[in-house]
DNA sequence: CAATTCATGTAAGGTGTTACATGATTAC
DNA sequence: GTAATCATGTAACACCTTACATGAATTG
């Protein structure tokens, strides 16, 4: 058995909820957790051979009426008690890789409007993420006042916010320290002249 | 050769500003680079060996007077030419994975307590990281009114300091929704009484 | 004299990504 | 009819972590 292994638990918390095949694991993780931890088909197919034959999920194949056939996945008690065991366990610290910043880290050896283009893609591809998260956090509070079903979800919307957010105003802050520098820059050039 | 390989390039980049052993750049590593990307003992000396069969880098067997002898590395004209490259390339989208969100996102299925104390914790260590953080800050502060030799490393410990901050106020925010939570539980079950 | 730090490295295994392969159905 | 979506899977490889192994020197 693996050691972490955290797409298992990925999977198994899915389907403790309702059965789904490979395809629709993977939509629902596109949607819902890949903000915060992705997976792919890669990882998804065979991770549910080897859980089925550890007896933790079975399946069935269900010949829908229209479209290809689908391998239908359902927990089983065996896979919820090893679940649960794995939700009272303290986690590992978050895994986070930015290589942006190490690029940035070794921004002086390029030149100053090559790491400000690269900030300003930065900042653009996360003022649509957090449009995104707002969207989803706005619909999830509608939802919210009548019953607190969704609240787990909606942490994890508001942390994805949250870190958008951040991203976006650490940005803001990076193009102006640059800006700064130019206007600096500028104003040694006018000593010299 | 490898496909992305950032290790490699970070290598690169420390070797750029001075030479240095294994041992040395772990340090460095840990010490300034850790926050955004880490790298182990198993992934630097096999790639320092690699780097230096097809002549990125140097080694050249220092004797010091006292300690165990060391092997100071130093880069190549085409090592500097395969950085720089690199360093013009897009870089790839961060790469994060956060275990509490999974834990936090499946939450229905523990104790409120459970989830709780997860996010407690989280908060504290994060509480130490943006100290540090802004210990640093502060530091690099008073050494970039002089000189902007700094400016790239300031801007990688300020994302650090935002992004810490982040995870706090997000803790904050988290723990008093699931006291709301409680509260609300509390009502209902004075009214049943 | 015991623990820590300095210093280098290997082996094994787990994790994750990418590319490939296939084929039916649906929407335009 | 062509492109996209539905649906499943394999193989290769790249990446990364962990544990192990060794031994000298320094610090308390």
């Amino acid at each position: 058995m693996a050691k972490e292994n955290t797409s298992m638990y990925i999977i198994l918390g899915l389907l403790e909820h309702e059965d789904l095949s490979g395809y629709d694991i993977k939509k629902k993780i596109d949607f819902m957790i890949s903000h915060f931890w992705e997976i792919g088909y890669g990882q998804i197919y065979p991770t549910l051979k080897t859980m089925e034959e550890n007896g933790m999920i079975t399946k069935k194949v269900s010949e829908t009426s229209k479209g290809p056939e689908k391998n239908l996945y359902s927990i089983t008690d065996s896979g919820r008690e090893v679940l649960k065991e794995w939700l009272l366990l303290p986690e590992a610290k978050e895994y986070t890789k930015y290589e942006i910043l190490v690029k940035l880290f070794f921004g002086k050896l390029v030149s100053e409007e090559e790491n400000r283009k690269r900030i300003e893609l930065f900042q653009e591809r996360h003022l649509q993420n957090a449009a995104i998260m707002k969207m989803f956090r706005t619909n999830l509070e509608q939802v919210l006042k009548e019953s607190e079903d969704h609240l787990y979800y909606y942490l994890t919307v508001l942390f994805g916010e949250k870190i958008y957010n951040a991203y976006i105003e650490w940005a803001k802050e990076a193009e102006e320290l640059l800006g700064k520098k130019n206007e600096n820059d500028n104003l040694h050039k006018g000593d010299n002249e």
